[in-house]
RNA sequence: GGCGCCAUGGCCAAGUGGUAAGGCAGAGGCCUGCAAAGCCUUUAUUCCCCGGUUCGAAUCCGGGUGGCGCCUCCA
């Protein structure tokens, strides 16, 4: 099976084929960091995520690049807004990044530069593009004139005159035409500056990341991605300067994601209709925000809502349910029953194979969580005759099955633990005010109880275990006991 | 106004011309002292509407209708 990806760039899937196989260099836009992630940036970090993991586990070479924008327009006006250097705010909303981003699951990029770090290669590019008369200065600000650059609109799919038609953008004089754009701006008194050839400034928004990708990765790259809200202006802009600087293709493959809307529109900041990771989390686990984000295809626009997340905590637990019972199951030192064989084997082969397909169809989330659900009947089947009959499972069952959830979770960044998981999910935040050694000597008493037959008591005791905050579950293998909800 | 995307059961959702994955919710059954968890069965002759291409279309083409996005900072 090939990997087919969609290229924004042709409208089309496309098969796979990076520059220099077995490696691949991958370049997606982060964030500007003036403020705190909301679930939209979320969902952009997760989707990259998950596509670096499964290029990885298909055998490729990733470098996976992610930058920080840390010198914008935005981060000037914020900090002036709350009297904080400039520097110390994009500081702070770096490292808040990486903390939310890191609770979902988000893998670091192996490469994480900084727009500040790289001044010098944005210079020479601007200079470059200025030698090649492609570019403009007019008292300090440099502009990249659109007009000289054949291909521009071909990402976005709209023409130059088009534009100019519709251009509602405040016009600004000194540009040649209204849709140039500025490559470097000069820096007003006490704003962030760095001397170049046309006086103190600082870059423009689109520059960084033509410097940044050809600094690291080089040009062409195989793999660009970002939101949608990206496509236009600033990955066309990026094209125009790298394509016209470079006088070389820039991107093979150009890939994005769709929003994050919240009854059914875009979760933005300019519509206040926007959710912190962080606001999320603290109603949701992360593992369900992740499983929310990844329950439909990356490029389709996905619905927040209570609903939604609660609906994938739903889901996400059928894993755990499984997970707990596998653990909790004695395992038995004899080789794999028919059925227990007949079990695994449908894992690494038609699941496998199935899940396999749908990543390799455009990183088909969506479709190869489903096919992992197709997994729980059997295997819970298994455990479920092996609790009628009173025995354990092979441990060699035990072991597949785990190998398995680690494999396959991996790829989407679940189950890092294997069957692991299950308990700890279950007994995630208890404990430690004696509360949980409490409800334990209860349920065994309990336990007691229930061989006597004094039903009454054993269901009065539940209601106890209940207020201290536990649902009791009557396993084989004894009580179990589960955090209640909302408790 | 220009360009583009999307419309699949009560809800979410996959579906790359060959006869509708998966999940949630619901119903019935099994298991259980009762539960919980779990298992089994069940819910779209049909994919917004109308035409067309084709032996065959949810999938391709044309036209409608509805929703959304970009065109200004935005993941």
């Amino acid at each position: 099976m090939t990997l087919r990806v969609y290229n924004t760039l042709s409208g089309k899937k496309e098969e796979f084929h990076p520059l220099s196989p077995p490696k691949v260099g991958i370049y997606a836009c982060g964030v500007t960091v003036y403020d705190y992630c909301h679930i939209g940036h979320a969902r952009a970090a997760v989707a990259f995520d998950v596509i670096a993991r499964y290029l990885r586990f298909s055998g490729y070479d990733v470098t996976y690049v992610r930058n920080y924008t840390d010198i914008d327009d935005k981060i000037i006006n914020r900090s002036n807004e709350q009297g904080v250097d400039w520097k110390d705010l994009a500081r702070t909303f770096i490292e808040a990044h990486d903390t939310d981003m890191g609770a979902l699951g988000v893998q670091r990029a192996d490469v994480e530069p900084r727009a500040t770090d790289y001044i010098d290669q944005i210079i020479g590019i601007v200079k470059t593009l200025e030698e090649k008369g492609v570019a403009y200065e007019v008292d300090g600000d440099v502009y990249f004139e659109v007009e000289k650059f054949d291909g521009y609109g071909k990402l976005s799919k709209r023409n130059i005159e088009e534009m100019q038609a519709g251009a509602r953008i405040d016009v600004d004089e000194r540009k040649r035409n209204p849709i140039d754009f500025a490559l470097w701006k000069s820096s007003k008194q006490g704003e962030p500056a760095w001397d170049s050839p046309w006086g103190k400034g600082r870059p423009g928004w689109h520059i960084e990341c033509s410097a940044m990708s050809a600094a690291i990765l080089g040009q062409p790259l195989d793999i660009h991605g970002g939101g949608k809200d990206l496509i236009f202006p600033h990955h066309e802009n990026e094209i125009a300067q790298s394509e016209a600087a470079g006088d070389r293709e820039f991107v093979r493959y150009w890939m994005h994601n769709g929003f994050v809307n919240i009854d059914s529109e875009k979760m933005s900041k300019s519509l206040g209709n926007f959710f912190t990771i962080r606001e999320v989390l603290e109603k949701y686990r992360p593992e369900v925000v992740r499983f929310f984000l990844l329950s439909t295809h990356y490029r389709s626009p996905l619905d927040f809502s209570d609903r939604a997340l609660t609906e994938a905590e739903t889901r996400y637990e059928r894993f755990m349910n499984l997970f707990a019972r596998a653990a909790r199951a004695e395992p038995q030192d004899r080789d794999l029953t028919e059925k227990e064989r007949a079990s695994t084997s449908v894992l690494t082969g038609e699941i496998e194979t199935h899940f396999r397909a749908a990543m390799d169809d455009d990183f088909n989330t969506a479709a190869a969580i489903g096919h992992l659900f197709t997994a729980l009947g059997p295997l819970n089947a298994i455990l479920d005759s092996a609790d009628a009959e009173g025995r354990g499972v092979a441990a060699g069952w035990k072991k597949e099955v785990d190998a398995f959830f680690r494999k396959v979770g991996g790829v989407i960044g679940f189950f890092e633990g294997g069957i692991a998981d299950g308990e700890a999910w279950f007994s995630a935040g208890v404990g430690g005010d004696g509360t949980l050694e409490k409800a334990r000597a209860m349920a065994l008493e309990r336990v007691e109880a229930r061989k006597n037959k004094d039903w009454a008591k054993a269901d009065e005791l539940r209601d106890e275990i209940g207020e201290l905050g536990y649902a009791v579950q009557d396993t084989p293998q004894g009580p179990v006991l589960i955090p209640l909800k909302d408790a």
